[in-house]
RNA sequence: GCCGAAAUAGCUCAAUUGGUAGAGCAACUGACUUGUAAUCAGUAGGUUACGGGUUCGAUUCCUGUUUUCGGCACCA
């Protein structure tokens, strides 16, 4: 959606957040205002009410208020005021003043808006009249800290959403709805493809059919990365707080860390691979002969999060990076990062998947390193952004404080946005753990290292998968690929064990049923599972040596020889494409 | 962790002001033997998330815990 960057939607969407305001100060009387802006879908207002709890229910009475101003036409006019005026203006109100009192009163006019009895702090511009607000819906509640900080009291946000039409505000709320019926949780459990449990929250269990497609997706992932020459190991879930104490891990995060003891000594579940990848490129000595190494991990971490983050398969406790560590020397930067650019594009592009790159720069103050490397870094993730055909947003300053990164966002059938695969450099890592490699001259030198995810957790990934396909998967990623039924038991059952049989030989996850139902019965069914392919098999099938055939959603059916759907089947299971 | 909401059969949901839980689908049994999204009949299925309290009596009211959901904060 992206309102932010549609002028005329920010403008009516920031006068939106006004009405709303004013509506809340009707109805509740003690109602204080902290800030209102405009976000990427709609806009939200900070209101401090005290005691007072805003449900749902009410959401629909503070809607209805806001209609009300909105067809009484209020003007809506532009204040300018100067610092002292505005203090007086809003003296008594301890939120517009912290704002007030902030601004530098030389070079700002501090300017107010007024609609009928509600004047409220704000740079503009805004609608001249309520009245061209009208399509507009509020969506949520929820509380949030005070200026973003967890150390603050809680203020209620109220969500909203402003449309120039009604039409345009309907559509958004079927996409909601749309987004909402595609919803990883509740596919996951329809089509078993995963559970949680009490016992572990935020432990996901992986169950048959989301076993199968994730076993896919690792194999489509080992046997491509074999063909970038990759290496691949597994380190131990388990390692010495010692370990990640020369990591820095256990400085920084071990709030978030696992851990046990046992012969009165520490360890730590591991939250990330690297420390393990670190000795395992100890564990030899490394000529620049032999750089970039390249070394694939998928490695099962366990973070604690904070209980209310998490989120079924998006935010978990436990899930499995597709990690790598590329170590290689400075001047093998540009045309490594290149290559795997390259390489993650081959990987989306599989899924039908778009995406853009954003580059995250040096932090301000939290860093380490030279300068001058920090430059030489960015600067080579830049070009090799756009030497792999890219456009590179920047994020300034948005860097680890061990290196910049390079970030893929892709985009879901949705359009929704995702951070998924990293390019990170590390200046850190090699450091600490005196990482060397043997130069032409003989000399020990410090490689540069990446640290790089494609589908960044697994877990995540299929989540984002679910909801991508809306649980219709590609044939090669199908828990079930092909369902036989037959037209009548007592004839075609026997055909139809030959097809599955035929079928099976070929590795293809073909289900026969077989149950003494209609055969409508079995095809709703059969549809509902959205397997890709439902064969129907009869007495014309059987006499041709044929199956018939309908592709999950479509009301066609195709009918072709037993040999040739064979053929196809393969064919378009071997080369992944993403269609049924 | 914080704010708010929720938890009833395998699933989706009911149950008036507190009176001992009910439907559809799924499962099971039987009949039907079917050509592209639900055949009919029957059977079984519940310590109403868990603990405590109020009450003659709690799914319902109060309270503690756990989990889930929507946000906030966090996200190496």
């Amino acid at each position: 959606m992206n309102i932010k960057e549609n002028e005329k939607l920010n403008i009516i969407n920031h006068s939106c957040a006004h009405l709303l305001a004013h509506a809340v100060k009707h109805l509740y009387k003690d109602a204080k205002f902290w800030v209102g802006p405009v976000i990427e879908d709609g806009f939200y207002y900070d209101i401090d009410l005290g005691e007072t709890k805003i449900s749902e229910e009410e959401l629909l009475k503070i809607e209805k208020e806001m209609k009300k101003i909105s067809k009484d036409n209020k003007l809506i006019k532009r204040l300018e005021l100067t610092k002292q005026e505005a203090l007086d203006m809003f003296s008594g109100d301890e939120y517009k003043i912290d704002l007030i009192s902030r601004m530098d009163e030389k070079d700002t006019v501090i300017s107010a808006y007024q609609q009928e009895d509600f004047i409220d702090l704000c740079r503009g511009p805004h609608v001249e009249s309520t009245k061209l607000l009208k399509h507009f819906k509020l969506l949520k509640v929820s509380g949030a800290y005070w200026k973003g900080d967890a150390n603050n009291k809680m203020l209620q946000r109220i969500y909203g959403i402003c449309f120039e039409t009604e039409e345009d505000l309907q559509k958004y709320l079927e996409f909601l709805e749309e987004a909402k019926k595609r919803d990883h949780k509740k596919l996951g459990k329809e089509l078993g493809l995963f559970m949680m449990s009490e016992y572990g929250p935020g432990f996901p269990f992986f169950l048959n059919k989301g076993m199968i497609l994730r076993n896919e997706l690792e194999s489509f992932w080992y046997s491509e990365h074999t063909k970038e020459g990759y290496e691949f190991i597994k380190t131990p879930i388990m390692l010495n707080k010692d370990l990640w104490e020369l990591s820095g891990h256990w400085f920084n995060y071990r709030e978030n860390m696992y851990t046990s003891e046992i012969d009165e000594k520490v360890f730590a579940i591991k939250p990330m691979n690297c420390p393990g990848g670190m000795l395992v490129y100890k564990n030899g000595l490394h000529s620049y002969k032999d750089l970039p190494l390249r070394i694939g991990e998928l490695g099962q971490v366990h973070r604690h999060e904070a209980s209310g983050a998490l989120n079924g398969l998006f935010r978990v406790r436990t899930f499995t990076q597709d990690d790598a560590h590329i170590f290689m020397r400075e001047d093998q930067i540009e045309s490594e990062v290149v290559r795997l650019i390259n390489f993650i594009d081959r990987m989306y592009s599989i899924f039908g998947l778009t995406y853009n790159i954003e580059l995250s720069t040096r932090p301000e103050e939290k860093y380490i390193g030279d300068i001058e490397i920090w430059n030489k870094s960015e600067e080579a993730l830049e070009k090799a952004c756009h030497a792999a055909g890219h456009e590179c947003k920047i994020n300034p300053g948005d860097g680890a404080f061990y290196g910049p990164k390079l970030d893929f966002h892709i985009k879901d059938s949705l359009g929704r946005v995702w951070q998924c695969g990293t390019i990170q450099l590390d200046m850190n890592l090699p450091e600490r753990f005196d990482l060397t490699y043997v130069d032409s001259d003989g000399q020990k030198k410090r490689p540069v290292m990446l640290h790089r995810v494609i589908y960044g957790s697994i877990e995540r990934f299929i989540g984002i998968l679910i909801e991508h396909y809306a649980g219709a998967f590609p044939l090669w990623l199908a828990p079930i690929q092909v369902n036989i039924i037959p037209v009548n038991n007592e004839y075609h059952l026997e055909y139809a064990n030959v097809i599955k049989e035929k079928l099976l030989e070929h590795n293809i996850r073909v289900e026969l049923d077989d149950r003494d139902e209609k055969l409508s019965y079995k095809m709703r069914e059969s549809q509902t599972k959205k397997i890709p392919h439902t064969l129907i098999i009869g007495d014309k099938e059987k006499e041709e040596n044929s199956i018939s055939y309908r592709t999950f959603g479509s009301k066609e059916t195709i009918n072709l020889t037993l040999e040739k759907y064979i053929k196809n089947i393969i064919e378009k299971i071997e080369n992944k494409q993403n269609e049924y």
